[in-house]
DNA sequence: TTTAGCACTCGCGCATTGCGAGTGCTAAAT
DNA sequence: ATTTAGCACTCGCAATGCGCGAGTGCTAAA
C-alpha cells in the first residue's frame, strides 16, 4: 500500500477547500456505490454531516461551476465529472488494501501455481478481475535484453523446418522456415549444436560478430534467428490477455447503453487500441511500482470515453517486465482497484524475479528490489 | 461443396411434405435475415409463391402443431423452433460456399502467416469470426502421441530450475521445478544432454523402461518430465481461444436481453462449460471433416439455450488434432457458418500437416488424407 | 456565512389509447 | 378435398398524458 506514486494529467485548477474536498470525496464514494446521482439531503443524512443540505447545495453549485460536478438535468442530483475523478485520484483517494484473508488466499493460489508458468497470467487475470471488480488486462513479461540460449531445429518435410528458439530467461519463440536446400534431421541437429556452442548468452549484434570469425556457418538459419531476435529487441510484441468481461458488463451503466458495452468489447478484442494505450502510457517514465490512471480516455481515446484504466508495470526492471492493469467504468472503486493492481503486480513480479535472478547475480547489479511480503 | 456429414440429435418425427419443407426453409431464411417473426403474407410476396397467404397460414398451423414453428403470441408471425432448426440443418440446409475472392484472401493470409506458428490461431479465429459472423472458438492442436524430443534446463536460483520440454511435433511445455539438491548450470546442462541422448523419440512408458537400464540418472528431473508427458497423454488440457464476441453481441437478440449476452460472455470466459461441451461433442466418433451442430444447448446445457455451436476437428488424425468452431445466436446463418468452419479447418489442417508429415513418412501409415485445395 | 422554507423543474412510472400487422375461421371456389 | 377470399379478432407496440416526488435554486431570516 506504499505511498502512491499515482500520476495523472496535471490538474490546472487550484486546490479546493477542505470542505469541498470532503464533499467531493463523499459524493464520489456515494456515486460509486449507488451508480446514480447524489442528492444533498441523502449526503447529509447518510454521513451525519453537521451542515445543512442547503449549504451542501451551495458548495455543490460552486463545484459545478468549477467543473468537478455535473447535473444530468436541472434539479437532479450531482454526479462527479471526469475532472472530479481526476482530482479525487490525485489528492483524495486512499488506497484500500485488500484484506489479509484476501491477500493470503491470492498468495496461496500463486504459490500453488508457482511451478506452472503457463498458469501465471490466467491466474493473475482472474484474481485481478475479481479483486478489482473490473476487466483485467495483462501482457506477457518480455525480456528487454534478448540473449540467445538454445536453438532446436526439427525437420518437417522438404526444405521446411520448425525452429524453436529459447532465450535466456525462458522465452520461447517458434517459427517455420524454409531452407534454400534440404537438410535431414541429423544435419539440422549438427547445425543447431554448432550454433548453440558459440552463441550461448549472446545478443543479436554479438552473434553477428561471432559468426564472422567462424567458417561460414549455416547462414540460412542465422538469417532467420537474427531477425527474430532483432524483432524482439525492437518492439516486444506484447501479447495482451484479458479476463473479466462478464463482471464488467454487469455494471449498470453498461447494461443500459448497449453500444457502450459493445464498444468496450471491441476495444478488448481488437487489441490495437490497447496496444497504443500501453505503448503511450508505459514507455516513458513509468517504473515498476508506479501506477498510472487513465480516466475516460483522457480525451485522447474516444472509445474509452466511458471507462477508466489503471495500469502498472511488473517484473524486474531492465531485465523483463510486463504490463498489467484493470479496465472498468469511470465510476469504479479506484482505491480498491489500485490496491489490487499493485498487489498482483508485486506477487507476479516476485515470480518473474525468481526466473531472472541468475542474470542479476551474475551481473551483480541491483539488490532484489522492493520485495513485497506476499503472505 | 463436400457432402455434409452433419450430424445432430436424431429427429423422431417423420419427414415433412415437400411444401412444408419449402416453407420451413423459407421461414428460416427470412427469420435469419430479419431477426423477427415471419408473416404469411410477406413470405408469399417476397418469394413470389403461387399459393395464397391463407394456404401458407394453414401449413404454418400444422407446422406449429408438430412443433417446428412457434408463435411468440397469438396473431403474431411465426418463428422456427429449435426442432425446426434441427430439421433444417439435417435435411434442408445447403452449405453456402465462401466466395472465390474470400477463399483467396483467406488462403493468402494464411500463406503469409505460414512461418509464424503463433499467428495461426489468432488468424484463424479472426477469419472464422468474420466469415461466420459469430464468435470463433478454437483449441490448440495437441499431439495424441506424446514423444520426447528435447529437454532444456535453465538454472534460476537456489534449487529452482526452469524446465523446457520440446515434444516431437514442436509442442513446448514449460515448468518450474525445485530440485532436492542444488545444481549449477553446467551440471544441469550435462544432465539434460544425457537425457536428450537416450530419450529422443520415446514416449513416457519407454522412457521409464530405458531409464531403468542406465545407472541412476537425475531422478529429480525424470520425475518431473514423466508426469508432464503422462498428463499430456491422459487429457490434453486444450487451451481454448475465442474471438469475435463483439460481432456476436451486436446481434439484435443479444442487444435486447442483456442477461443472455452476459451469460454468453461468461460461458466464453469460464471455459469450463466449453471444455465440457468440447469433450462430450468431439471425443467419440467425430473425425476430421465431420461437422457437429449443437442447437440451443440441446437441452443439456442451459447456459447455451439462446445460441448454437458449430464444431469440427482439424489436424492430422491420430497425430495431432484440435477443435474449431463458431458460436452464434440460434438464428444464425448455418449454411455459411458450416462452410466457413469447414474451410478454415481444412486450411489449418494443411498447416498442421506440414509439421507432422515427417512422422507420417517414417511410419508410412496413411496417405496424406484428403488435402483440400486452399486457393 | 449558514439555514429554513418554498416554489419550481423535470424525469420516471403508469395507465390509456389507437393503430396496424397478422392471424384464425368461415364460407365460397376450384 | 383443397385452396382461397373475406372478415372479425387479437395483441404488441408506440404515443400520449398525467401525477408523483425527488431534488434543486432562490430568497429571506438567523
Amino acid at each position: 500500500m506504499g505511498n502512491s506514486t499515482v500520476s495523472t494529467e496535471t490538474i490546472d485548477q487550484a486546490k479546493l477547500t477542505a470542505r469541498q474536498e470532503m464533499l467531493l470525496r463523499l459524493i464520489i464514494k456515494e456515486h460509486v456505490q449507488t451508480a446514480s446521482t447524489v442528492a444533498s439531503r441523502t449526503l447529509v443524512e447518510r454521513y451525519k454531516l453537521d451542515i445543512s443540505p442547503a449549504t451542501v447545495r451551495n458548495e455543490m453549485a460552486r463545484l459545478e461551476e468549477t467543473g468537478y460536478l455535473s447535473q444530468p438535468h436541472t434539479s437532479a442530483g450531482r454526479i462527479p465529472t471526469e475532472k472530479g475523478f481526476r482530482y479525487f485520484v490525485k489528492y483524495l483517494m486512499d488506497e484500500q488494501a485488500l484484506s489479509l484473508a484476501e491477500r493470503r488466499m491470492i498468495a496461496h493460489q500463486f504459490y500453488q501455481a508457482r511451478d506452472h508458468i503457463e498458469q501465471w497470467l490466467p491466474l493473475a487475470s482472474s484474481v485481478l478481475a475479481r479483486a478489482a471488480q473490473a476487466a483485467a488486462i495483462l501482457t506477457t513479461p518480455r525480456t528487454t535484453r534478448v540473449l540467445y540460449k538454445h536453438l532446436e531445429l526439427i525437420a518437417t518435410h522438404g526444405r521446411a523446418v520448425l525452429l524453436i528458439l529459447v532465450l535466456e530467461g525462458g522465452t520461447v519463440e517458434q517459427q517455420m522456415l524454409v531452407l534454400s536446400e534440404p537438410m535431414n534431421q541429423q544435419a539440422l541437429r549438427d547445425a543447431a549444436d554448432r550454433l548453440n556452442q558459440i552463441c550461448v548468452g549472446l545478443n543479436a549484434d554479438q552473434i553477428e560478430d561471432r559468426v564472422r570469425e567462424f567458417p561460414p556457418l549455416e547462414t540460412d538459419i542465422i538469417n532467420i534467428v537474427l531477425p527474430i531476435m532483432r524483432h524482439l529487441e525492437a518492439q516486444p510484441p506484447d501479447e495482451i490477455y484479458y479476463h473479466g468481461l462478464s463482471d464488467l458488463l454487469q455494471a449498470p451503466e453498461f447494461a443500459a447503453a448497449e453500444d457502450a458495452s459493445t464498444s468496450l468489447v471491441r476495444v478488448l478484442e481488437e487489441r490495437s487500441l490497447l496496444q497504443a494505450v500501453l505503448a503511450e502510457t508505459l514507455t516513458p517514465s513509468l517504473g515498476v511500482g508506479n501506477v498510472r490512471i487513465l480516466i475516460g480516455g483522457e480525451g485522447r481515446w474516444d472509445e474509452l470515453r466511458t471507462c477508466s484504466i489503471i495500469l502498472t508495470r511488473y517484473g524486474v526492471p531492465n531485465y523483463a517486465t510486463g504490463a498489467l492493469g484493470v479496465m472498468g467504468p469511470i465510476r469504479m472503486h479506484y482505491g480498491r482497484a489500485v490496491s489490487a493492481v499493485r498487489f498482483v503486480a508485486n506477487v507476479l513480479g516476485e515470480l518473474v524475479y525468481e526466473i531472472y535472478q541468475p542474470n542479476l547475480e551474475i551481473e551483480a547489479k541491483r539488490p532484489p528490489t522492493e520485495t513485497p511480503n506476499a503472505a
